[in-house]
DNA sequence: GCCAACGTTGGC
DNA sequence: GCCAACGTTGGC
């Protein structure tokens, strides 16, 4: 069982959405190091859903429901994609600043490498992060 | 294989 | 809207 944190900005797809489909494939990644972190996941690992640019903040989690498989809006076949179904979304959602403040989330890769869109999370920083939300 | 140029992301 | 950081591309 392993934990992860994925970004979207939520002009393109928020937890709104994943909560009114229930289920998504989360494609669209292009960068190596987020693909190599999704083909890691595994079916029933959770991952936080942080909402970029407009909102800066965590704001739900999700269930990994598939291994991962090519990225069908990938046409040169390099990228792959993982199905996921939504679990929750914060009544008070993790803010960024609340990310930076908390000396137990200082080693998130979210504050090191703000443009990776896929990263693991230890357990312990899943758990700080639902202790608050 | 290096690295300059370029494009994108995302915080501010 | 700006721009720093960083990943990718392509000429050499």
């Amino acid at each position: 069982m392993n934990y992860w944190l994925v970004k979207t900005e939520p002009g393109n797809y928020s937890i709104q959405n994943l909560e009114k489909d229930g289920t998504c494939v989360w494609d669209g990644v292009r960068n190596y190091q987020a693909r190599n972190f999704l083909m890691q996941m595994k079916v029933g690992d959770t991952a936080l859903i942080y909402h970029s640019v407009h909102g800066k903040e965590i704001v739900g989690q999700s269930l990994i429901t598939s291994e991962y498989y090519p990225d069908p809006t990938d046409e040169s076949k390099k990228f792959m994609c993982v199905d996921m179904k939504f679990i929750s979304k914060f009544t008070k959602p993790y803010s960024l600043d609340m990310v930076k403040t908390n000396p137990k989330l200082s080693e998130l890769r979210l504050l090191k490498q703000s443009r990776l869109s896929v990263m693991p999370v230890s357990q312990s920083e899943y758990d700080e992060i639902l202790k608050h939300v």
